[in-house]
DNA sequence: ATGGCTGCAAAGTGTTTGCAGCGAT
DNA sequence: ATCGCTGCAAACACTTTGCAGCCAT
């Protein structure tokens, strides 16, 4: 599944790993899983299932959303995205980074996600961890607060 | 809506606030709201909604799921609950400590939860708010890996 | 006696699955 | 020609809501 023409961010390594996935495991290469993938990249922010369904068919083509949501599955099994779910009922995805991991500063008036990474954090989890008899595998940090964008402040609450 | 006769942790605090949230909302006290309180702060363990029905119904009380729900939600609204997702569509709660408050070490095996809590952590979180402009409003940390429970290890994966 | 509360079941979410036909290998 | 993949719709799991009657106040 070659990249796409005209896919700027440099996500070569994204896509020559799903091809080794798909070969591994005997998997079809599709038009639709390269639609979906080439939109989930272009889009990159967390986005959920419903949210990549509306950008790729708002792009004109006609994909079923049960297959977006198997696609995400299956990109997930491979490893190269990331399932997180915050607060509500819903998934949000995201490509998952092999090496940089990073959390996120979430907006709890509108929404907006911030990407941070600290590694004095994650060397204090670690110690937690190991403080409580766990070996550490991963872990998430999600920090709520509001934002400083001039029209967010009430997107989805009330300021107080 | 007095304490529950037998009652042991001192939860003292939650029902008095429970009271005073009630009487300000001109909200009333019922058979069921007490039932679930009392059920909820004896379990106290990270449960959903459907557990603590579970709990509730097995104890010979026969209440409605949606008033569990009713229940939990407006024991959030008071903010004497706290809410959360961990990877599922469904939704644990916990008592809402407005003092110390408690993150989650996770076994990614058989499941199982510890607080933890660590100022050092919670410290450099309001620092990298800051830095990013954001006014911290809360936080959740969810750590995972593999604890060292003798009869863990594979209640949910296999080890690797 | 009021107006909130409850139980029930029906309606809603977001997500998964069964199936017949399509398409990559 | 296989056998996986897709679209569709039905099925799901969790949660919310509408409604008629019940019960604290």
């Amino acid at each position: 599944m070659a990249q796409a023409t005209g896919t700027s961010t440099s996500f070569t390594w994204f896509w020559t790993e799903l091809d080794r996935y798909l070969a591994k495991s005997q998997l079809k290469q599709t038009r639709q899983r390269k639609v979906i993938v080439e939109h989930f990249l272009r889009a990159d922010s967390h986005l959920d299932a419903e949210e990549l369904h509306r950008l790729i068919n708002r792009d004109g083509h006609k994909i079923g959303l049960a297959t977006i949501y198997r696609t995400l599955s299956l990109l997930t099994e491979a490893g190269l995205v990331e399932q997180k779910s915050f607060q509500d009922g819903r998934s949000f995805y995201e490509v998952h980074q092999p090496d940089g991991h990073h959390d996120h500063l979430i907006c709890s008036d509108c929404g907006a996600v911030v990407e941070f990474e600290n590694s004095e954090i994650e060397r204090l989890q670690e110690k937690v961890a190991a403080q409580h008899g766990f070996r550490l595998k991963s872990h998430r940090l999600d920090l709520f607060g509001s934002c400083i964008k001039p029209n967010c402040a009430n997107r989805r609450s009330k300021p107080d």
